[in-house]
DNA sequence: TCTGGGGTCCTAGGACCC
DNA sequence: TCTGGGGTCCTAGGACCC
């Protein structure tokens, strides 16, 4: 999709139309999320610190984020991208590979269909896209970037896209070669101040150096990946139905937090997120992380493998306060994070009465909360209600969690 | 300028097992 | 006295993507 946040912005309100638009934090600590092409052409881009972005544009808008309305735009396109081909692999909310191998006699070639799937997520969602079409899935990627609109000079609309870029076979490298290395998917920062070095710029060049020395600069994996890469060899299929692998929050504070009881406090509320999050999903995890991201922007993370997987808040939080409380906050904290992975399909649904009487009923407790706050709102049960008492005591390992009461 | 939040994948070392 | 080879699982960190 092009500009995703920014048009769904725009379609909400249309008054926002033509103005360079931004969505994101608008706080210190805030960046750009996605910006409209009016706003790029002022060199405002994606992850930029949002405080640089008003230098750069003092006029432009600011929204803060609204996913819930991305991700229900999100699953319009999906629909309408699974009415060409089941073979729809979502890579992001706005950007998925279609293998459409087999929905050529129905829809005509690579061109025809690209044309028709513009089209009808035009008409579908209002939100304008661009396609790429190739015979492996990074080209494809590569060239819808090329399909798309480009930024004009600062405070002028932007120049259209082609819309649709077809990489026909046999025209591959020619299309391929001319690139800066760092368009190749996987080639990020780091990579590139490493390929700088042996005085690679573009994907030619990259294509050029014998397999050894590029293995030799990027590691096995790595070099032989983008070496192959570079020769346009990507024998990737599209993938549907991938599953999840971690599902987490975490949250950047507007100022440094150093008290520890306010960081368990918060880790019970994202544990809570977490929980409920894993339930949506039908999963459980055994892999609880804890991150911590101090003032000086250090980040390190903390995990813990558990014997039985959990999907209830109060046994992810159980275990987060657990990695919490072996970590200093003096030097300030500025982000903390809880995610669960090593995920499972849910266990079963039967409440289990086990003699160690605890921790077996959790899950059936998290399902009663959500049917509670289904019926009655979220502000029903808070994560606070969920633990006795202050619910900062919930620290020593094992301690039983749920009485009679609780399960009732 | 001062760095979000959601993720995936890879590497390296250590414990452990046969 | 000096210590194999193959494998799995876990932890921590880092690069990368949108």
């Amino acid at each position: 999709m092009d500009a995703f946040y920014a048009a769904v912005e725009v379609l909400a309100d249309p008054t926002l139309a033509g103005k360079p638009l931004i969505v994101g934090g608008p706080g210190a600590r805030g960046v750009v999320a996605s910006c409209s092409y009016e706003a790029r052409s002022y060199g405002i881009r994606s992850a930029m610190p949002s405080m640089r972005a008003r230098r750069l544009c003092p006029h432009a808008v600011f929204v803060p984020g609204r996913y819930e309305l991305y991700h229900s735009h999100s699953k319009r396109l999906h629909a309408v991208l699974t009415s060409f081909t089941p073979l729809v692999e979502g890579i992001a909310l706005d950007e998925a590979f279609l293998d459409v191998t087999g929905s050529r006699r129905l829809w005509g070639e690579g061109r025809q269909i690209a044309a028709a799937i513009r089209a009808r997520v035009l008409a579908d969602t209002g939100l304008a896209c661009s396609v790429g079409v190739a015979t492996s899935k990074f080209l494809a990627k590569l060239a819808s970037e090329a399909a798309k609109p480009r930024a004009g000079p600062p405070g002028s609309p932007p120049a259209p896209g082609l819309g649709v870029k077809v990489v026909a076979p046999g025209s591959e490298l020619a299309f391929l070669h001319p690139l800066p290395v760092g368009a190749l998917w996987g080639v990020g920062p780091a990579t590139q101040r490493r390929l700088d070095r042996f005085g690679i710029r573009t994907v030619g060049d990259l294509a050029a150096m014998p397999l050894a020395t590029v293995t030799g600069a990027l590691g096995e994996a790595q070099g032989r990946h983008l070496h192959a890469l570079a020769w346009a060899r990507d024998e990737r299929a599209v993938e549907p139905d991938r599953a999840v692998k971690s599902i987490g929050h975490e949250e950047t504070y507007a100022t440094d937090h150093y008290a520890m009881d306010t960081l368990r406090t918060e880790a019970l509320r994202m544990a809570d997120a977490v929980g409920n999050r894993l339930r949506e999903a039908g999963v459980a995890g055994r892999t609880i992380t804890l991150k911590v991201r101090f003032a000086d922007f250090s980040t390190i993370t903390r995990s813990r493998t558990v014997a039985r997987p959990v999907e209830a808040g109060a046994a992810v939080a159980r275990v987060a306060m657990e990695l919490l409380d072996a970590v200093d906050p003096s030097p300030g904290v500025r982000l903390l994070g809880v995610s669960v992975s090593n995920l499972v399909p849910r266990p079963g649904e039967q409440l289990r009465l086990g003699e160690d009487g605890g921790t077996d009923r959790e899950p059936a407790v998290a399902r009663a909360v959500d049917e509670v706050r289904r019926r009655f709102g979220d502000a029903a049960v808070g994560p606070a209600t969920l633990l006795r008492g202050d619910g900062l005591a919930v620290k020593r390992r094992g301690e039983q969690q749920w009485g009679p009461e609780e399960a009732r």
